[in-house]
RNA sequence: GCGCGAUUAGCUCAGUGGUAGAGCGCCUGCUUCACACGCAGGAAGUCGCAGGUUCGAACCCUGUAUCGCGCACCA
């Protein structure tokens, strides 16, 4: 292989790797394979979507667990796939006809609306697939789902017609959330409380039965007194009591005041506001049930797009709700019957897509009692499926406790039609089948909540022969934001139509927020392009930079920085792999045990095993983060900054081949623990160092030896940490070499001088019995090191430092002589603990021995 | 209102009972034959606050503050 460059170049080498891969098939599934099954369906994006930082993260993840298992010995399925995502992409289409053709659906009519989405869905449609790719996702792109897919579509129909069957779906005329944007209704789960800063409107009507007496009320929405049917009190209100069944008259609208009961209801608190309440059932879900409760009639004001209609009376119709409210203000300000306006905050459920507040609106709708809640509940509880964190249990459950029955129908027409039919005009024949029952049968004309057809995604993605393999999938990856839109309905979905759960884990991301700790959004414009993050650091930087920030289930403050850190990192990997190169080839087959091995190539191979151990556990544990970290301490610290600085002693001595070997060994399982996080540089420098010509992902994953740690090299880092800061205390240039001295603390220390005096930097170093005249003496574990001060200091300076190093020394023992001499410490104390403390208590001393040593030799 | 998170160095975050950590940033010195996307060294924290348990608390308990997030029909 020709060699490396000096700096690593992701854009060279990224696009290659990637076509490699599908072009070998490594990221096909086999369902026949002997290999146990490990599967992940990728949670659908939409079809309209474009890559954020937040699906980075979220596939990044997945990506991670697929190789790794591919790695750990897994038949891999990694099911990929985009939603059709209802509302907004009709959205988009709707605004794009608006735009181009100055039109609406309704002037293209149905069929060829629909045919204009499914021609934008094919061109804009696979944009966030292709930003998967770039990002070195290893679906199974073969298996790519669409959930509008002709045999997935069918099966959402089929599962209607099934639910309706059992009972579990049916229509009714109930309050739905209206949202007067998209015109739809909308589920529970989509419209967002936000508080509000209004006004609390306070009014008078007077008794119809007591001229001169007044009832006030206090409303926030003044603009719905034209569809007042009733006005309550509580029951047990002695200030109102006396006045249930009498009547009031109504002030709006202007031209038809109507006279409206006076009701007793206990729905109505005592000390909100007047303890009055305007009783609206078109508009409200409590007047609504208090109207059911009493018989009142409703009186539906509003239009679908939240305009007034004529039932407003002439002054209203046609202003828009908001318009309306301050109209209805004035108009009450007009008659003298406004008493006051109290600035007031309340919660307003606002949609989800279009961000306006949403219109409690009566309307006929399909709704779904949702299936084997219980079982779903338990599954979580009992953890056969479980949530990291597992916090999100307490959350899933309590949802779960309170579910309502979900309204899946949709007022749009882009997304899966209710396999509905009716026949008649008088008394409607309805029939619930996927096919026209025939001539007179005329199609519901709504459509399903999207999630009504994701929440199969899990087993209707895969064919027979797939679910015998991959079914129940291993873990889900996903956001918190999801959990009952999507997690706890593919449960339930899961249980019914295939008896068991859709996964064994759900593991869920935090989300990626910008550094003011706001979500990232389209609209605030805060999320940078993960695309030009790619381009300026690499998939690979990318991934890791992000992942390393992440720790488990904890929100991400994002910094471009620390994608910047992850691009460091691959370029230190490239070159101690460069390094390495220079050395002359590799050996694939290199075996350290073959070879008389240093003590500190002795200890890095422990410090492996150790690194291999903490990878597995955070496998094991979903900490992502805390893998990237061990790999990135092991890496940087371990094996570049220590091992690779203390090999360079060895290359011109005999020990160089065992050197090496140790080096090749490691190399390659660095490769091959990283290759999940950083799969292009990896795959680079694996086939660029000679190691194989598979792919990492078809290499075994490393396992751990029978490597013994030898404390003998962290004290040598350890004395080599403190001659340097010696140095630096005295400024003396790290470029200028100075020959040191050494009074060793024990024989092996010969062994290691040479690398010593590396990484010292030293024109010398010899070793002394007694300390030399004229020295700075540095005590250490490996001996007391010895810096000449000839022309660089004065002895007074350096019995200064002494004695200020005897100080500290003094201090810290000091410390640990207090707590031994703590009676009841010696006592509760677990031996280990008060042997531990004893032991520093002997270091310190030896220390301060040393030390004092060192300044009578100072004279 | 209920529930859940977070609060540790200037920044981003590790650290679940025994000597407070990492990276970045900052300061100092270095183009030392892999890497300036680098090397070496340094300064820097009353672990949000107040109590409690314990020989010992960043860590366990109680309370409290601030920020964030869920859930909730107070018009």
């Amino acid at each position: 292989m020709s060699e490396l460059s000096k700096a690593y170049e992701p854009a060279l080498v990224e696009e290659k790797w990637y076509s490699w891969w599908i072009s070998r098939g490594l990221f096909r599934a086999d369902p026949s394979s002997p290999k146990p099954g490990y599967s992940i369906v990728i949670p659908p994006p939409n079809v309209t979507g474009v890559l954020t930082l937040g699906h980075v993260l979220n596939n990044a993840t997945q990506d991670i667990l697929c190789r790794h298992a591919r790695q750990t010995g897994h038949e891999v399925l990694w099911l990929p796939g985009t939603d059709h995502a209802g509302i907004a992409t009709q959205t988009v289409v709707e605004r794009k006809l608006r735009k181009e053709e100055k039109k609406t659906r309704h002037d293209l009519g149905r069929e060829e609306f629909l045919r204009r989405v499914w021609e934008w869905k094919e061109k804009h449609g696979g944009i966030i697939i292709n930003q998967l790719k770039k990002l070195g996702c290893s679906c199974d792109w073969e298996r790519e789902r669409f959930t509008m897919d002709e045999a997935y579509a069918r099966k959402v129909q089929e599962v209607f017609v099934d639910l309706h069957g059992k009972g579990l779906i049916y229509r009714g005329k109930r309050m739905v959330n209206w949202c007067p944007v998209s015109l739809t209704a909308l589920s529970d789960e989509e419209v967002l409380p936000k508080p509000q800063k209004g006004y609390l409107y306070h009014f008078k009507v007077e008794i119809v039965e007591r001229p001169g007496t007044f009832l006030e009320i206090a409303t926030t929405r003044p603009e719905t007194i034209m569809g007042d049917t009733a006005v309550a009190v509580n029951p047990q209100d002695p200030r109102y009591q006396e006045f249930i069944g009498l009547h009031v008259r109504r002030p709006l609208p202007l031209d038809d005041p109507a006279i409206l009961p006076i009701i007793g209801d206990d729905d109505v608190e005592f000390e909100f506001g007047t303890g009055v309440l305007k009783v609206t059932p078109a508009h409200d879900k409590t007047d609504y049930e208090i109207g059911l409760r009493h018989k009142l009639p409703v009186l539906d004001i509003l239009n679908p797009d939240g305009t007034m209609n004529e039932l407003a009376g002439e002054d209203f119709v046609g202003l828009d709700r908001f318009e309306a409210r301050v109209e209805a203000v004035d108009k009450l300000r007009e008659l003298g019957i406004l008493v006051k306006e109290e600035p007031h905050e309340n919660h307003v459920g606002f949609s989800e897509r279009t961000d306006v507040p949403v219109e409690p609106r009566l309307s006929e709708q399909w709704f779904l009692k949702y299936p084997k809640t219980a079982e779903a509940r338990a599954a979580v509880r009992d953890h056969l499926i479980r949530f990291f964190p597992a916090r999100w249990e307490k959350v899933y459950d309590h949802w779960l406790e309170n579910i309502q029955d979900w309204c899946i129908s949709r007022q749009l027409w882009w997304g899966h039609r209710i396999p509905v039919w009716y026949s008649g005009d008088e008394t409607p024949q309805i029939k619930c089948q996927i096919e026209s029952p025939g001539e007179g049968w005329v199609q519901d004309p709504d459509v399903l909540d999207t999630w009504f057809s994701s929440w199969l995604w899990a087993h209707e993605t895969m064919d027979a022969e797939a679910r015998k393999a991959f079914y129940p999938t291993s873990v889900l990856v996903t956001g918190p934001d999801i959990l009952f839109f999507w997690v706890a309905r593919m449960i339930m979905a899961g249980l019914e139509y295939t008896g068991e759960i859709p996964f064994r884990s759900v593991y869920f991301t935090g989300i990626v927020r910008d550094k003011q700790g706001r979500k990232m959004s389209k609209s605030l414009g805060n999320s940078p392009d993960p695309l030009d993050l790619i381009a300026k650091y690499g998939a690979d930087g990318l991934r890791f930079g992000l992942l390393r920030i992440a720790p488990q289930g904890q929100d991400i403050k994002f910094d471009e920085q620390q994608i910047v850190e992850g691009r460091n990192f691959c370029n230190k990997l490239w070159n101690a792999c460069r390094f390495r190169q220079m050395q002359g080839a590799v050996d694939p087959e290199a075996d350290p045990s073959k070879h008389d091995l240093s003590l500190f190539a002795r200890d890095l191979l422990a410090k492996l095993d150790a690194t291999i151990l903490r990878v597995a556990e955070g496998y094991e544990n979903f900490r992502f983060s805390d893998i990237a970290q061990a790999l990135y301490d092991f890496t940087w610290g371990d094996f570049c900054d220590r091992f690779i600085e203390a090999a360079k002693a060895d290359f011109d001595s005999p020990r160089r081949a065992g050197t090496l070997a140790v080096m090749d060994f490691t190399i390659q399982r660095i490769l091959k623990l990283l290759h999940p996080y950083m799969p292009f540089i990896t795959e680079e420098l694996w086939s660029g160092l000679g190691f194989g010509s598979q792919s990492l992902m078809e290499s075994s994953w490393p396992t751990v030896g029978n490597a013994v740690p030898d404390p003998r090299a962290d004290a040598v880092y350890a004395a080599v940490a403190q001659a340097r800061n010696l140095r630096a205390t005295y400024h003396i240039p790290s470029n200028k070499r100075l020959a040191w001295k050494l009074t060793p603390a024990a024989e092996w220390v010969e062994g290691v001088l040479p690398a010593l005096a590396l990484f010292l930097q030293a024109s010398s170093l010899e070793c002394c019995e007694v300390a030399p005249v004229g020295f700075a003496a540095c005590p250490t574990d490996v001996g007391i090191l010895h810096l000449p001060l000839e022309g660089v200091v004065d002895a007074s300076s350096e019995r200064r430092r002494l004695q200020g190093e005897i100080g500290k020394v003094e201090a810290e023992i000091a410390k640990v002589a207090a707590k031994l001499s703590n009676e009841t410490f010696v006592k509760n104390a677990p031996a280990p603990v008060v042997a531990e403390h004893r032991q520093r208590q002997q270091d310190w001393m030896t220390r301060l021995e040393e030390l004092q040593t060192a300044l009578r030799a100072l004279g």
